[in-house]
DNA sequence: TCATATT
């Protein structure tokens, strides 16, 4: 035929397979199989009730942790942390699809809402992808300053379904609306829909009219801006590495966020740095291992994640359990990526009050009952 | 005049 030495044409095939799936995957919902998959008529598998979407995750978590934190509620058929095309940057979301629609429903109970370092991750079913629900995402901006996500909900809503909404707020005034927000709709016809009948329209009571547009699309940034991005990721890179004062201060920042409590911790980051290399095991492979003791009996993996992800990347968490009872041995381990991120963790969480238990945390030694 | 929601 003379396509395989055009590279355009395989292009061209690769588009019209990539719609034959959209197709497929978009087919008659089918029947439930016991203990798998559910298979529709036409052979294609529907994923609406094993396959979830993870928004807000952290910049620089990883496919890896992304794998590992929800492989810890059962087995994954497949999963995606999202990049950038070009820069292979995360683009703060994923999607995990389950064997079990039974895992992806425990997934969305125990993980949704969980706090890693300044996010707050969403866990939530994936909508069928389609194109009809790419960019519908519009930035609003010009809203009286006393309009609650609430109440722009309900100006946008009569225009369609609205998936996510959000008003942003000023950081330092802790709360006073920016008067600039965004509105994303399923369907980018509704989104269009609103553009028309609501942008440079005034809102009832309102004195400005507001501006209503498709929001920028992160994955299709200038070239101006790829720059820079590329920039501050590299000089980041080769930054040294912050103060320990301002590591204290952050991780304080880190806690409130994350647990609403302020504590201190006696043991000093110097206390810490002086303990490495005299007893630990080192960094294996992946990273540095922790030991968390005096867990309850109750204690999941997610209580792990919850506890130290704050602090940065988590490669792995594991709760020991009895082999008969399934019940928490009492201990267990944690991995993190960085040496400073895991001294950070230790140094905080070590005499952390969880429940009426006190963690006691450490490096993880060679020879850990020797006490 | 914009945080990161469809592989």
């Amino acid at each position: 035929t003379g396509l395989s030495s055009k590279p355009l044409n395989s292009l061209i095939i690769l588009q019209i397979i990539s719609t034959m799936e959209t197709q497929v995957s978009n087919g008659p919902s089918g029947t439930s199989l016991p203990n798998g998959p559910v298979i529709s008529s036409n052979g294609a598998t529907d994923d609406s009730k094993t396959n979830l979407i993870v928004n807000y995750l952290p910049q620089n978590m990883t496919q890896e942790e992304f794998k590992s934190l929800f492989g810890s509620i059962g087995e994954i058929e497949s999963c995606k942390l999202v990049r950038d095309k070009i820069t292979g940057q995360s683009l703060g979301y994923g999607f995990v699809n389950y064997v079990d629609p039974n895992d992806a429903d425990k997934a969305i109970n125990t993980l949704n809402g969980l706090k890693l370092q300044t996010k707050t991750i969403k866990v939530s079913y994936a909508r069928p992808s389609s194109a009809s629900i790419r960019d519908a995402n519009l930035y609003v901006s010009g809203l009286p300053k006393t309009m609650s996500q609430k109440d722009m909900e309900q100006l946008f809503s009569q225009y369609g379904r609205i998936i996510t909404s959000r008003i942003l707020v000023d950081q330092v005034t802790a709360g006073i609306s920016r008067g600039v927000g965004f509105i994303r709709f399923d369907k980018r016809n509704e989104a269009e829909e609103a553009i028309k009948g609501l942008n440079g329209q005034k809102p009832l009571g309102a004195a400005e009219p507001i501006t209503v547009k498709f929001a920028n699309n992160p994955s299709q940034k200038t070239g101006q801006a790829l720059l820079t991005q590329l920039y501050q990721t590299a000089a980041r890179r080769y930054t040294g590495p912050l103060h320990h004062q301002t590591q204290r201060f952050r991780l304080d920042n880190l806690l409130n966020a994350s647990y609403g409590v302020k504590r201190f911790s006696p043991i000093t980051i110097d206390s810490m740095t002086s303990l490495a290399g005299v007893n630990l095991t080192g960094p294996t492979g992946a990273g540095w291992c922790i030991f968390v003791y005096n867990l309850s009996p109750e204690a999941d993996e997610s209580v792990l994640w919850q506890l130290f992800g704050p602090f940065g990347a988590v490669t792995n968490v594991k709760v020991i359990r009895d082999f008969t009872t399934n019940k928490c041995k009492g201990f267990g381990f944690v991995t993190m990526t960085n040496y400073d991120e895991a001294a950070m963790a230790i140094a905080s969480l070590n005499g952390y009050r969880l429940g009426d238990r006190v963690l006691q945390v450490s490096f993880k030694t060679s020879k850990q009952h020797k006490a």
